[in-house]
DNA sequence: TACTAAGCGAGACGGTACGTCGAGTCTTTGG
DNA sequence: CCAAAGACTCGACGTACCGTCTCGCTTAGTA
C-alpha cells in the first residue's frame, strides 16, 4: 500500500556526484557549446566517470537539459513592487539580462536554441520562458497595458532574446527602458530624464 | 600591368557541382539539423564525393554557411510602397516570416543559431540580421517614427526572431499587425476594423 | 616491495578480440596481400570494430606483423631425430617448405617481403629467419659439416625463400635432397651416379 | 594495302617525357618503397603531369614494371671467360650482386617481390631470373657440373637472392666464392689462399 | 560483524562520422 | 592531338565521440 515498498538495496547514488555532474555540464556547455562539450570531458571535470553519468541521465541531451534546468530554478527573480509598471518591468527585464550574460545560463541556453527538434532541451526552453511570461504578466495584469498583454510581452521577450542570445550582444539599461516605454505607448523619458518620471502607469 | 595574368591553370571548379553541393547542403540541414547531418550525405545527395566538398570548403561548417548565405541573397524582398509606414512594416515582416516559415532557409537558420561562436556562422546570422534591418530602416526613416527607430527595429525583429526560431511558433499577421501598433504607438485596430484604418503616417 | 603494485585500472583488453583480430589479419593478408587488405574488412572479420585494432596497435602495418609473428611461434618444428644430418635436414626443410606452402604464413609472409624498410616488419622476417637458422646450426654442429656451416646454410634457406617466397613455385622432396646432397658435398644418389665424377672441368 | 595505314594522327609521344618518366619512376621506387610511391610525385620529379603517365602506361604497376625492365635490360652481365668454371661463376655472380647492391635496380626489385599475384609485375621478375639462369646454364653447360645442374643454379641464385633482396644484407666476395666451392663440390679454399688458386680440380 | 547489492573511477567495447590521401579519369588552357 | 595543371569519383586511412560493458574497488544497509 505504500509508495516506495524498495529500499533500493544497494549503495545509493552519490548527490555530491550528481552537483559535480550538474555543474561541470553547465560550465562545459556554457564555454564550449552543446556540440563540442563532451561527455568523457564533463566527467573528467567532475572528477568522476562516465559511467556516473549513464547511471543518472540517459544520455548526453538530458544530463545538459537537467543541468541548465537546475540552474535557472536555482536563480530566483526579485517580486515586482507593484509601485509602477514601467518600473516593475524594468527591474525584470534587467534581472533576465542580467541572467543571461553574466551568468553560465546565457552562453548555455544559446547554445541549445537550435535543438528544439530535440523533446528533452525544448522542455528546458519552455520551462524558461513560460516562468519568464508568468512573471511579465503579474506586471500588467490588472493595469491599463492589460490590452494587447501577449503581444506585449512578445515584443520585450523578443529584444531579450533576440539581442542576447541571437546577436549576442549587450543590452544597455536605457535599452531596455526605451523600449518599455514604446511598447507601452508612453512618451519616451529622453534625456535630460524628466523630474516627474514614470508616473505610476 | 593587368591584375589577372594568371589563368590559374588547370580545370577550373565546376560550378554545377558547387550549386549542387550548396543545394544538397542547404536541405539536408533543413530536414535534419546541422549535426545530423552527414558530409557523406550530402555529398552523395549533389552526386558527387566528398573530396569535392573539401576541395570548396574547409569543412562542414564552412560549407553549410555558404549554403544558407546563398539561400538568403537569393531572396530578395518587395520594395517598400512607401505608401504607409504600418503596411509596408507589414509587408517586410511578413516577407521575412514567410522565408523562415515556408523555406528551408528558416529550420537552417534555426539549426546554426547555436553555433554563434563559431566564427564562420556569425557572419551568416549577421549579414541575414544587417540586411533586414536596413530594409526596416528604409521603412522607418524620414517618418516620424525615426525617434527611437534602433530600438523599434529590435523589438520587431526580436518579435519574428524569437517566435519563429526560438519558440518555433506561427506567427499569424494578425500578430504582426498588432506588435506594428504597438511600436508605432498607434491605436490599434481592433475588431471589427475601423474604416479609416491604417493611417498614412 | 612487488613490481606489480598497479593493477592498470580500468577494463582490460580482452584477449578474445586480440586473438579474433591476429587471426582474422592472418587470413585476410594471406587471402588479398597486404596491400588490398582493409583495416575495416579485418575487423569485421572478427566481429569487431576498427577503434579495437588502433587500441592495440598503432596502425595496419604493426597489427599484420603482430599477426604473422603470433602464427610463425606457435608452429613448432619437429626436433632434429640426430641420426643422419642429411635426413635431419631434410626433416627441417620439408617441415618449413610446407609450413610456407600450406598454412597462410607463406602467402602472408611473402606479401610483406618488399616491406623491409618498414622497421616493424623487419622484425618479424628477422625473427623468423633468426629461428629457422638456429635450428640448421643445431643440425649441423659437431658434425663434419661444421667447416663453413654459415655458407652452407644460407644456400639453403636460399633456395627455400628464393623458390617460394619470390618464384612461387613448389619445391618438390627431390628438390631439396638434391640440394642437401650438393650442399653437404656428398655424393647425390643418383641412378646411376657417373663414376669419374667432377674433374677439374 | 599496307602495314600501317595511320600515321597515327596528331602529335606523336614526345620520347624525353617517356625517358624521364621512366628514370624518375626508377627512382622513387628504389628510394620510397613501391607502395609509398605515389603517381603525382613521379610525374612532378619528372617534371610533367599524371596524364602524361596514363597516356603512355595503364596505370602504376605497369609504369613501374617498365621502368625496372628497362633498368635491367641496359645492363649487359659480361661474358663468361670460359677459362675456369669456378671463375666464370664468381665473375657471373659478383656481376649480379652488384647489380642488386649498388643500383637502383637493388631497392626497385625487393620492392615489388610481394606483387607477385601482380601479373604484370611476374613478368619483370621473371624476365630478370630468366636471363640470369640463362647466363649461368652457359657457364655450366658441358662440364663436369652439368648434372644437377637445375639445383646448383638454384642454390647459387637463392643465396644472392636471399642475402640482397630479402635480409637486405652484403655478400661479401669470399661468401660467394665459398658457396661456389660448396656447390661445385670442390675442397674451399680457406685462408690463407693457396698460391695455385682455383685449379680447375 | 559479515554479507551483499550497487555505486565508484577507469577504460575497453561496437559503431558512426569526420577530414585526409592516393589512384585513375576528365577537363581546362596553351602550344 | 600533346603537354601541364588540377578537378573529378571512389574508397581506405586513422581519429574522435557516443552510449554500453567490464574490470577491481568501495560503500551503504541489512543479516
Amino acid at each position: 500500500m505504500q509508495a516506495d515498498l524498495k529500499p533500493p538495496a544497494g549503495r545509493p547514488l552519490d548527490n555530491r556526484v550528481t552537483s559535480a555532474l550538474l555543474d561541470a555540464a553547465l560550465s562545459e556547455v556554457s564555454e564550449h557549446g552543446l556540440e563540442k562539450t563532451t561527455v568523457a570531458e564533463i566527467a573528467a571535470r567532475a572528477h568522476t566517470s562516465k559511467q556516473a553519468i549513464y547511471r543518472r541521465f540517459s544520455d548526453k541531451t538530458e544530463l545538459v537539459a537537467a543541468a541548465l534546468l537546475e540552474a535557472f530554478r536555482l536563480s530566483v527573480p526579485p517580486p515586482p513592487q507593484r509601485a509602477s509598471v514601467a518600473q516593475d518591468l524594468q527591474q525584470c527585464l534587467q534581472y533576465y539580462t542580467a541572467l543571461l550574460h553574466q551568468t553560465r545560463l546565457g552562453p548555455a541556453l544559446r547554445s541549445l536554441v537550435p535543438h528544439r527538434r530535440e523533446q528533452r532541451l525544448v522542455a528546458v526552453l519552455d520551462e524558461v520562458e513560460a516562468s519568464q511570461r508568468l512573471m511579465l504578466r503579474q506586471v500588467l495584469i490588472a493595469t491599463p497595458f492589460e490590452s494587447d498583454m501577449e503581444t506585449r510581452i512578445d515584443l520585450l521577450l523578443g529584444l531579450i532574446y533576440f539581442r542576447i542570445l541571437l546577436c549576442g550582444i549587450d543590452i544597455r539599461n536605457d535599452d531596455i527602458e526605451r523600449a518599455i516605454y514604446l511598447v507601452l505607448g508612453l512618451i519616451a523619458p529622453r534625456e535630460p530624464m524628466p523630474p516627474a518620471g514614470l508616473p505610476g502607469l
